[in-house]
DNA sequence: CAAAAAAATGAATAATAATTTAAAATAGTG
DNA sequence: CACTATTTTAAATTATTATTCATTTTTTTG
């Protein structure tokens, strides 16, 4: 609950936090956290790697907190955006709508909530790891092949199957995230219904 | 091509080799790739160092080709369950329960699939760590916020709030991946309507 | 302006862990 | 069984990098 107006020696000092932290998100962005070096990031910050030490007590801090400071920023974008409307579909719309462009323009923070497998060196075995990435597009596309023998058989509307098969992945991997992190209650499997009714008919009350 | 009947020392190889692919998916899965090392994967899987390198040529190595051995097991796994059924809808079906429980079978094949955050050393810098988990909460009840009031309203279906905004939010983060991944050509913005339409009326053809 | 305090520097340190390799154990063979 | 070839072993090597700290530079102050 301090209230003093910060001096101009706070000032300076946010600033220069302030620099390391976008070079940071830079760096980490690029090569996620493990092959980045404190060493690359003092470079890009142009500040000495003991400097970095000055600001920030180690490389997981310099992570976490850059990474918090974006939440913040996502988040409050989002809020002002709900704020401005009344209707509940008029503020999904902006939400979606908020997040897919704060992503746009931050996409180095969205970067890193990666997978792993995207932040390996890449410039070692890149056949195996094409071989990997191959695998997961053979997958979506054997859903993608489903969907599109539903609108031949005229009980999906007619639209991108890639596109839709996108999205029933996604949904069917948050869940299984929400699952594997909150302690597995209940069973993953009791998600089908909620999942396939949702990609089926949506959340719009009907009439 | 080859079609040789494996002798009795080539069928002991792989033997030994699975044995080493199963430690590693262990060790990997629960520290992610950089947290976990050779010495203890070589402990599970109860080899020496030394001999891991007799079968991988290294780390990365071991780390992929485990990874494409367990999607080639869901993708066939699906391809079974798809194949079973004859209508898009059965398919479909089938296919969601086809994933969340393989996922349920294999959590730790899926848990490597994660963000680097759940990765990072969780001894150290737990507050940071938590406090980081709990914006992401805050991003999810925002929007369940937002569903709720479409509930009230009588706009939405009335379900499970969380539920609808964790789809939503898993169908957002699918397609920024996505866009990332593919070399951003169009916006990503674009994709809006596609997201909210889904999620208000779904897939199936409508009368 | 000079002395003192604060901040910045980057070379030296230290710890970790992937990989190599020389020696030991085991299996194969006549 | 003795000898050879193969496989396994774990200690030694090497490379990498996070972190520290003695020194230099800059800023403040009287």
């Amino acid at each position: 609950m301090r209230m003093e107006k910060p001096s101009r020696k706070e000032r300076e000092y946010l600033v220069r936090r302030e620099e390391i932290l976008r070079a940071a998100e830079k760096v980490f962005a690029q090569n996620g956290f493990y092959n980045s070096t404190v060493a690359e990031i003092a470079k890009e910050s142009e500040f000495a790697i003991g400097t970095l030490y000055q600001f920030f007590a180690n490389k997981e801090e310099l992570y976490y907190t850059m990474m918090i400071e974006k939440f913040d920023l996502l988040y409050q974008t989002l809020q002002e955006a709900v704020g401005k409307n009344n209707t509940c579909l008029a503020k999904l719309n902006c939400l979606v709508e908020g997040v897919l462009s704060f992503i746009e323009q931050h996409v180095d923070f969205f970067r890193i909530f990666t997978w792993e497998l995207n932040v390996l060196n890449s410039t070692m075995h890149n056949r195996l790891k094409d071989q990997l990435i191959k695998k997961h597009f053979a997958y979506i596309k054997l859903i993608s092949g489903v969907i599109r023998e539903g609108f031949r058989e005229g009980v999906l509307r007619a639209g991108n199957a890639d596109d839709l098969s996108t999205a029933l992945v996604g949904m069917m991997n948050i869940f299984s995230f929400n699952w594997i992190y909150n302690r597995q209650q209940e069973s993953l499997a009791g998600k089908v219904p909620t999942i396939v009714t949702l990609f089926l008919d949506g959340a719009r009350r009907m009439e």
